[in-house]
DNA sequence: GTCTATACGTCGATAGAC
DNA sequence: GTCTATCGACGTATAGAC
């Protein structure tokens, strides 16, 4: 399932001669993948990496084509298993499913990390890889946040006085925001801020 | 008032012969720091500063002991009026500080992109002042706000069914979530989420 | 103390050989 | 398709001029 759809190498390539480079491609990536999740997200270097994978840097560079985008394959596929935010339970509240989602990340080592590094550098110009990324996901997620908060109102699982694309946004940025502070501090209320979060957005009763 | 006290500088210095050491740091620092409002982020390499404040390297890395330690000091400087979160009026509700916050903030280009590039390294191994700089900033605003939800609670202001520590902790996670996601993309709603989750806070009816 | 000059090792990217 | 070679720029460290 994870290896069908690469999911952001060019996706109007009809012609099947490539079978060869994108299976050979998919291997340095699963291999980059590894060599993040032993180490942190230190030592990600073009060439440390490449180092790792037992090549050469400028072969990563060549199905790659920078770091950037190397660093934005690498997350996108070990976050591969929880990519669709609608495979959860239909009854999940929005908080709900990025704690589902939190949990998970925490598990590999350095994805966090690497999501932060990806984002920080989206805020920066000269870095489209880093900022198409970005601007993608949290225009995904918003949507399918905002989808999932509009059903629960419906069934009145989420009080109907407040903006779906808004919670979505406010939940999107909450959980994000806590992940931070977590990875700093352990003693920062992640949990409990969230079940606040939660809390807040079921209807009176 | 910004000029009285570098506020992280060797802070135990009590002999005066520093005065003019002191004041040509300060002068470096003023002028990196139009150099950051000028240009974005960018060009933000040792050099690029040295060569915009019109002198060595070497010479930053003399008052400053590295880069990183630099762009702390530009960040800290720079937001300098609104560091003291207890300067707002008392009855502002902490959503309410963070959005002036945040208001002053982006007054000044890159300010954000900087922060968040901070805040991105604090998270890697061996970036002893980068995660200094953010762990102390998210600590002393959790405590700063919790004492302010906490005043407010008791006046009645601020729902009292929350925890004040976990509340300071969603306020910034999500201003700083929000803030991120309206720099990639201004369609994303920060205002009207900030607003919701200001509204979620109050007391029900 | 302040600052320049200089050198070191590493970086991402690229050109061209094979 | 992958390598070697090379480029300019980077952060850091140090020696020594002033």
């Amino acid at each position: 399932m994870t290896t069908e759809t690469p999911a952001h190498a060019e996706p109007s390539r009809q012609r099947g001669a490539y079978a060869k480079g994108i299976a050979r491609r998919q291997e340095i990536l699963d291999r980059a993948i590894e060599v993040f999740a032993e180490r942190g997200s230190d030592r990600t270097s073009l060439r440390a990496i490449a180092r790792e994978v037992g090549v050469t840097h400028a072969a990563l560079t060549h199905y790659f084509g920078s770091l950037e985008e190397l660093l934005v394959a690498v997350y996108e596929e070990s976050n591969a298993p929880g990519r669709d935010a609608t495979t959860h339970a239909a009854d999940a509240t929005p908080v709900e499913i990025m704690i589902e989602s939190a949990r998970t990340n925490r598990t590999i080592p350095g994805l966090m990390q690497l999501y932060s590094t990806l984002v920080a550098a989206a805020l920066e110009e000269g870095h489209p890889s880093a900022r198409a990324f970005a601007t993608d996901r949290f225009s995904r997620l918003r949507d399918a946040l905002a989808d999932t908060v509009q059903q629960q109102q419906e069934r009145g699982k989420i009080r109907d006085d407040v903006a779906p694309q808004a919670v979505a946004a406010l939940v999107i940025a909450a959980s994000d925001g806590l992940q931070t502070q977590w990875l700093l501090d352990e003693t920062a209320p992640q949990h409990e801020a969230l079940a606040v979060l939660d809390r807040l957005l079921r209807p009176a009763p």
